[in-house]
DNA sequence: GCATGATCATGC
DNA sequence: GCATGATCATGC
């Protein structure tokens, strides 16, 4: 029988052998790895953590690790930022869902709550050059949901199990819920798993924390809460109604109403020229301090776009993405890239619509994007990467009247899908990044900064949906 | 009137 | 310096 340098009986003993490694790295604090030499390395924090320091075998069982005390044990890596100080660097992921037995679980006793219900977070300075036996260990603490929280994550359990019992566990997306996500895991989306209402094979998923929900974690486990302002100001308010419906119903009595008319209304000066002035009246709309970040949006990773309607509804502008890095977009697999991480967000559109030269509030719509579109966007990414690797972005050049000249590219355009395109963004032809290869007719070695928008034509039809 | 390449403005 | 929301210019 092994020996515990700790009692597995008791939390508070646990959690005290766990904050030794504070400020330590796994190479000093698991002197067996350096006797044992057998270590490959490869990223497993984890693992090693715990073989070699808590002294058990790693396992996936579905109790929680200390399963005397009903303790998960969970490590994860964070960044060092200039203002937050410690982000997370990725999502948090839990344990596997079982497809084929999560639809006869009610919440209470569902294996996601068996394992996670109480946590103990180790986290981790994630640093490129280094290995990772020689991580500094930052943060080590435990955790508890707060009732108003765990609120939105029963709700986000029961989304994701209710399309499991719709058959439709091969359509899960990060962007079904808020702040609780279904992540895929296993190798490059190769790991399929029968599921129990259809015939169609689905990825493998895990439950996991959204990487803004583990940012929310580590500020408040190291006590540098930044300044939030709460849509749910209760938990009265949480059990009956979703965040969902308390946004909507917020903007909702600014319908129909005219810029200038909000502003009246909300009693409020804000700088219409700003470049946040949009961000700055939703926040004002619902209620939150200008100077605050949303607590619910930022937990939820919601990414908020507003949208300018012409008179016939067709949105002014394609709505831009994040730019990618040619160089790397290349070296990405479609599961893991980061373009299908941004459309496995939830997204919150603010529709504004010209009427008689006024922007006038139509709706606010909660979206994330279906799964046969994201489908129909890895099409146009693939294609991307293909134009890139080929060498022949420019296909030719156009002459103006003025004798401008512009360049003609293959890369995917409006008629190539209904979903996205690609289309520059920068500040000018000159503002370039570093090609992975020469482009050939032009013989550039950099190329104007590109990024995928969603097409006008497309957010319309979201706009026009219920 | 739209598609596409290009650019501007602001904030961190 | 860079990301990102916003907008423009031209030709079909």
């Amino acid at each position: 029988m092994t020996e515990f340098p700790y009692d597995r009986h008791s939390k508070a003993s646990i959690i005290t052998y766990a904050k030794k490694l504070i400020h330590q790295t796994l190479r000093f604090k698991c002197k067996e790895i350096l006797e044992s030499n057998k270590i490959k390395n490869k990223g497993n924090f984890g693992q090693i953590l715990e073989k070699y320091y808590f002294l058990y075998e790693p396992n996936s069982n579905s109790e929680a690790d200390f399963k005397e005390v009903e303790l998960e044990l969970k490590t994860s890596p964070i960044k060092r930022l200039k203002k937050l100080q410690y982000v997370s660097k990725e999502r948090l992921v839990l344990n596997i869902i079982n497809f084929m037995e999560v639809a006869e679980q009610t919440f209470d006793n569902s294996s996601f709550w068996k394992k996670n219900k109480n946590l103990l977070l180790i986290f981790y300075l994630h640093t490129l050059e280094k290995n990772f036996l020689d991580y500094t260990i930052e943060i080590v603490d435990e955790w508890y949901f707060p009732e108003i929280d765990l609120e939105i994550i029963k709700n986000d359990w029961e989304i994701i199990t209710s399309k499991i019992k719709n058959g439709k566990a091969h359509e899960l997306s990060e962007g079904d819920t808020l702040y609780l996500g279904a992540c895929t895991k296993g190798s490059k989306g190769g790991n399929l798993r029968e599921q129990p209402f259809s015939q169609i094979k689905a990825k493998q998923r895990a439950y996991s924390l959204k990487q803004g929900y583990v940012n929310h974690i580590i500020a408040s486990l190291s006590n540098k809460n930044p300044i939030y302002g709460k849509i749910i100001s209760s938990l009265e308010v949480a059990k009956s109604s979703s965040l969902e419906e308390i946004v909507v119903s917020k903007f909702k009595s600014y319908y129909g109403k005219t810029i200038l008319e909000i502003l009246e209304v909300l009693d409020m000066q804000i700088n219409q020229s700003a470049k946040n002035f949009y961000a700055n009246l939703s926040k004002a709309i619902l209620g939150i301090e200008l100077n605050a970040d949303i607590e619910e949006f930022s937990k939820a990773d919601i990414v908020v776009k507003t949208v300018r309607l012409k008179e016939n509804d067709l949105p002014a502008e394609d709505i831009s993405l994040p730019i990618f890095k040619y160089k790397e977009i290349v070296l990405q697999e479609w599961e893991e890239s980061d373009m299908k991480n941004i459309l496995e967000h939830k997204f919150l559109f603010v529709f504004f619509k010209f009427e008689n030269e006024q922007l006038v509030l139509k709706k606010v719509k909660f979206w994330n994007m279906p799964y046969e579109d994201i489908n129909e966007v890895q099409k146009v990414w693939e294609q991307t990467k293909e134009v890139i690797l080929s060498g022949e972005i420019v296909k030719g050049f156009k002459v103006d009247k003025n004798g401008k000249k512009t360049r003609v590219t293959n890369f995917p355009s409006k008629k190539f899908s209904p979903v996205s395109h690609v289309r520059p963004h920068a500040v000018n032809a000159d503002d370039v990044i570093e090609l992975p290869i020469k482009d050939k007719m032009t013989q550039a070695e950099k190329y104007t900064k590109h990024c995928f928008w969603l097409n006008n034509s497309y957010v319309k039809q979201i706009y026009l949906q219920d």
